[in-house]
DNA sequence: AAAATCTATTGTATTATGTCAATAATATAC
DNA sequence: GTATATTATTGACATAATACAATAGATTTT
């Protein structure tokens, strides 16, 4: 494969990384992919100011990761990119386990 | 699962992304997958200053993703990370096909 | 159209990250 | 021990990312 195509393929899937490398954004994509939810409610579930909550959403959104769909004056998101799922799922998996067992508590 | 967990454990994997979610750093993981080889090999291969190069190794190598091994005046990195192989393998599949071109070429 | 509700954007301060030259550290050969 | 080769670390600078309060925008209800 030609050296150029590769350096933007690999910037590109850095930039996608990037969009997830953030706790709260993971835990959006992991709720969202749960099922579908509007601002106020992810708000309440993480206990976060609402505008940083949109700040990501905003994020989210514009890196083609997510959808909002007006219903009212309420705005649901969902996910748009099915790559991220798999990704996500492969990340998350097995998380309930013994991943944490042996390390310091903080 | 218990709030506080769930939190660490995004955290936990956030931070993983995170040290991913760079070009040279992908790049350089891809290469330690495909064949364990020793800096100079890697400075050469990615045309970039060594002190760049050893920066992003240091990073994967406190990260856990690394391990380098002394052979004489060289040394030589390989993966140590099982869970990267396959989060890599399936970010980067498919990646030398149509993703791109309906894109602007920059 | 005023009030209420939900969401997005802006401004600002803080912190983190990336690059590279210069320098240090480590190991081998002479 | 001096020179050489390879790799790591430090320091300086520039750029990017984050959080959150304040404010703006959009929609419904009255």
């Amino acid at each position: 494969m030609d050296q150029l195509l590769k350096k933007r393929i690999l910037t590109k899937k850095s930039e996608l990384l990037k969009i997830i490398a953030h706790p709260m954004r993971l835990c959006i994509l992991s709720c969202l992919i749960d099922e579908s939810c509007n601002v106020t409610h992810l708000v309440e579930k993480m206990n976060t100011p609402q505008s940083t909550i949109s700040q990501h959403l905003s994020k989210l959104r514009m890196a083609g990761l997510i959808v909002g769909e007006r219903k009212g004056v309420e705005i649901t998101y969902s996910i748009s990119n099915t790559e991220i799922i798999s990704l996500i799922g492969l990340l998350l998996q097995d998380s309930e386990e013994v991943n944490l067992i042996s390390e310091n508590i903080n």
